[in-house]
DNA sequence: TACTTGTTACGAGTACATTCGTAACATAAC
DNA sequence: GTTATGTTACGAATGTACTCGTAACAAGTA
């Protein structure tokens, strides 16, 4: 029960390596290390426990195939973007999904963001 | 450097102390910890010393005036919204504002919430 | 003054997250 | 078969979050 797939919560280090295996997709230790290593200065068996321990809570999954175990991310991208902006509604924003958009919006200072984003208001006026 | 205002990241008890004080306002541990006792059994004492360490990390004010001090949220419920949403749009959302207001929105079941965020766009609409 | 009450301060224990060194092991190269 | 290389597994050390019991203290009450 305590590590049922949906309730786990990637603690950050868990999300950075998640963030790469959504990017290069299933991946050993050193290919994640390689990728890693491009933005910090961590050590392969702090990466290599680490997906262990991803391993144990389900936020990955191993093929044990080959000596060289192959990580892949066991729930979509979008799955983990899902439940961690709900965790941060509940907490944060009294559970409004509205007031956390609008917060998000005075945050976006780029034309560019704000261009997307009226655009997927457009299509949504569509639809409903 | 460390316990800089801007750069601290209110853990979870933390930030469920902060909605209490943004919502009654400055505080003595004991309505702090009547109003969490509303929802959690916590002890008296782990009130008081979380709220210490916030105030160490500046995350609270601290009025000593009378023998029961008052805390009061250090910063806006606004401002430390936006922070969070930074956060963890710079961790989970590849830097993209847009994305998290599409997943977002995607997770808005609401009829109501939908309603809101489309009269957003609407204004942001016009404004620019 | 002694006693009761309510408060802050302190310290310790537990749990989890993160780090990495070392050992154990498998496989290939010689 | 021995050695070198690359891998996993294990365990320990550190830091942070959270919890709460107990002590110390302040202030009113009898």
């Amino acid at each position: 029960m305590a590590h049922d797939k949906s309730s786990v919560k990637p603690t950050e280090a868990e999300l950075t390596l998640l963030n790469i295996l959504w990017q290069i997709g299933p991946a050993t230790v050193r290919k994640v290390h390689e990728a890693v290593s491009t933005t910090q200065k961590t050590g392969y068996t702090t990466v290599l426990k680490i997906l262990q321990i991803m391993h144990e809570k389900s936020l990955v999954i191993r093929d044990e195939t080959n000596r060289a175990h192959v990580y892949a991310a066991a729930n979509s991208e979008t799955h983990t973007q899902s439940s961690l902006i709900k965790d941060l509604i509940s907490k944060a924003f009294g559970g409004s999904t509205s007031k956390l958009v609008m917060r998000a919006i005075d945050e976006s200072t780029s034309a560019e963001e704000i261009n997307d984003i009226r655009q997927l208001l457009n299509s949504l006026e569509k639809e409903v």
